[in-house]
DNA sequence: TTGTAGGCGTTATCAT
DNA sequence: ATGATAACGCCTACAA
C-alpha cells in the first residue's frame, strides 16, 4: 500500500538505484531526471521507508537514553538537556526507565546494542555497579555516563566535591563554625565527595569536623527533612547552620520542622540545600542552594555521543561541569 | 562481526529457517533440533537484529510519545505514566518533543508514521489546531490523544468542568460569595471548560457570576501569581477567596504577594490551585488544589495505543478520568 | 519436521 | 548518467 522506491522507478521509467540517488541527493544524475524523479515523489507523496534504510546503511539513527527514574526531577531535567540540543539533530531519543525492571541498566544497554536498535547511548545517573558498567566499554555502540564519575567510559559530571566545599565556605563566611551536614546514602547519590567537600571547607578553616553533626537520612524527601531535624533539635551543641548535600527536599523539611519549632531561619539556623528544584523559590524564605547545570549536562552528553558515533572520535574523555551557589535568603 | 541467523544455521547443520522458528518459539520443531540450536544461540551470544526483523513484519515495535515541551512538569507527569505501564511491553518509546521546531506536531507525526518508525502514536497536550489534528485520523498508524478533547480521535482526557466546579462548590461551602478566579488563555489549557465549571457553581448557588472577578496573566509561573494579586488587591470589593485554573505556581505567587501585603491565608483571602505540584505542599500555608489524574492518563493512553495496534478495539473510543481535590491549608 | 526460495525497501558496487 | 544485481538479516509460504 505505501509508495516505494519501486513506484517511483517504474513511472519515472529509471530504477530503483537511480531514484535512491536522487533522493539522497548524491551526484552524477541528469538534472532532467533529478527534476522528473522529485516531481513524481512528490506527487506520490513519497516517504522513505526508514527501517529498510537502516537495515542498508547499518544504522538505526537513534540513541537510547536509560534513566533509572523517571519520577526524580533531576532525571527529568537531564533529559530536557538532551531533548533541547537533539532537536535539529537527526537522531531519534528511545526512552527507557530501568526502575522496578528485571534487566539491570548494563544488562538493557548491552541488548539495545546488539539488537542494533540503537546507534549510541546515555546512561543518566546509573545504580549499577563498576563491574557491571564495564560491559558498556565492551560494545560496540558509545555510551556517555551522566551525573556519576567513572574512569573508564565517557563521562560527564559535576564537580560535587567543590560544590559542597564552596557551599560551606559561605556559610563558614556568614561566621558560622557549628555546621551540621546532611546527608543521604542513595547509591547514586555522590554524598562521597560531597561530605569530602564539607569536610575540606572546615579543615581550611581549622576546624575540627564534627563527626556528631553529619547526619544520615534514608531518602531525599521531604520527611527525612524532618527526621534530620529531630535528630538537630537533640543535639547538646546545636549547630547554627545546616548544609544539606541530600537535596532540596530535604532541606525544606528541615526548615519546616524548624519553624514549626520556632525557630527562625536564618537567623537562628541558616540551611543551605543541594540541586535548586522549584520548590527552593517556593518555601519561605527561599532557599540558597547549590545548582547543577542539568541542562547542559544533558546538552554535553547528547553532543558527546553523536560525536563519538559519527567520528569514531577515540579514547574517553570525561567534562566536569561547574556548579552555582544561588544565593537567596535561607543563609 | 555480529552473529547472525546463518551463522547459527551453519553450525547446527539446519537452514536460516529453522533457526528463526526456534528462536521465535514456532511449533512443529523437533525438540532435539530446538536443543541444540538454543545451546549454539546461547554459545555464540545471538541477539536478532531488531530492524532486519521491522523489515520483515512490517512493525517497528516502538510508540512515538509527542509532547509540546518537555520543561511542563505536566507533561513530565504524564510521561511517568506511560513509562510505568510500559515497562513490560514490547514496545520502545521514542520521545519527541515539539517545542521550537520547524515541524508542527501534524507534521512530525505523519512523518513518523509514514516513514514507518512507529505502530502508534501518543500526542500529549497538542497545541496544534483542529484542523491539523484530521491528519491523524487518516494515517495508518493509530493515534491517542491526551489532556484535549476531541471527538474524532482517541482521547483520554480530564473533566476540567466539573473539577472547577466541585473546586468553586468548596469554597462556596466554606461561606464565600466572592470568588474571583484566575485563568492562563494559553492555547493548550483547557481554561474554557475551567470558567465553564466555575460559573455554573456560582450559579448553582445563586450567585450572578462577577465578570470583574475574572482574571487573566499571560503565562503560569509564579510571576502571573503577583500580578493577579495587584488586579485583586486594587478591587473596589475585594474577593474572599480565589480560585487558581491556571495552575499551582500562579496560585502561589498570589500567595506569596497576599502574604507579603499583609493578608493571612486564609482567614483574609483563601486560595485553591490546580495541578497539585510538589510546590504545592511546600509553600506555607500547604495549597488547597485540584490534582489531576496524570499517572492514570499516561497509563491509559498508553494502555490504548498498544489496543489499537494489536487490533483489540475499533472506533474511537474516550476516557474521562476524574480528578481529586486535595484539601490542605490555604482555604 | 525441515529445506527452498522469495520478499520486506533501501543502499551500494559494479558494469554499461 | 543509469541499469543490473547483490547485499542487509530476518520471516514465511510452500514444498519435500
Amino acid at each position: 500500500m505505501p509508495v516505494t522506491l519501486r513506484d517511483i522507478a517504474d513511472r519515472a521509467n529509471v530504477t530503483t538505484a537511480t531514484v535512491s540517488m536522487v533522493i539522497n541527493n548524491k551526484p552524477n544524475i541528469s538534472d532532467e531526471t533529478r527534476q522528473r524523479v522529485m516531481t513524481i515523489a512528490r506527487e506520490l507523496n513519497y516517504y522513505p521507508n526508514s527501517i529498510a534504510r537502516s537495515l542498508a546503511i547499518s544504522k538505526s539513527n537513534s540513541v537510547g537514553v536509560i534513566v533509572p527514574n523517571l519520577a526524580s526531577s533531576y532525571v527529568v531535567r537531564i533529559l530536557q538537556g538532551i531533548k533541547s540540543t537533539n532537536r535539529d539533530i537527526e537522531y531519534t531519543v528511545q526512552l527507557f526507565d530501568t526502575i522496578g525492571q528485571k534487566e539491570s541498566e548494563a544488562q538493557l544497554f548491552q541488548r539495545l546494542a546488539r539488537e542494533r536498535r540503537i546507534d549510541g547511548a546515555i546512561l543518566v545517573d546509573p545504580v549499577c555497579s563498576e563491574d557491571e558498567m564495564r560491559v558498556f566499554k565492551d560494545e560496540m555502540v558509545p555510551c556517555v555516563v551522566v551525573a556519576r564519575r567513572t574512569t573508564f567510559l565517557d563521562t560527564v559530571f559535576v564537580d560535587n566535591l567543590e560544590a559542597a566545599r564552596s557551599a560551606t565556605q559561605y556559610l563558614l563566611g556568614k561566621n558560622h563554625r557549628d555546621i551540621a551536614c546532611v546527608i543521604c546514602r542513595k547509591t547514586n547519590l555522590p554524598w562521597e565527595d560531597r561530605v569530602e567537600g564539607y569536610r575540606y571547607a572546615l579543615t581550611d578553616s581549622g576546624i575540627q569536623a564534627n563527626d556528631d553533626y553529619l547526619i544520615s537520612v534514608p531518602d531525599d524527601g521531604m520527611h527525612d527533612g524532618e527526621i534530620a531535624w529531630t535528630r538537630i533539635a537533640s543535639m547538646k551543641r546545636r549547630p547554627t547552620a545546616v548544609f544539606v548535600p541530600a537535596g532540596d527536599m530535604v532541606a525544606i523539611g528541615l526548615m519546616k520542622a524548624a519553624k514549626r519549632a520556632g525557630l527562625r531561619i536564618p537567623q537562628d539556623i541558616a540551611v543551605v540545600g543541594f540541586d535548586d528544584l522549584p520548590a527552593a523559590e517556593v518555601i519561605e524564605p527561599a532557599l540558597t542552594t547549590v545548582r547543577q547545570p542539568k541542562l547542559e549536562m544533558g546538552d554535553t552528553a547528547i553532543g558527546m555521543v553523536i560525536d563519538k558515533i559519527e567520528k569514531r572520535s577515540p579514547g574517553v574523555t570525561s567534562v566536569e561541569l561547574q556548579t552555582k551557589l544561588i544565593v537567596r535568603e535561607s543563609a
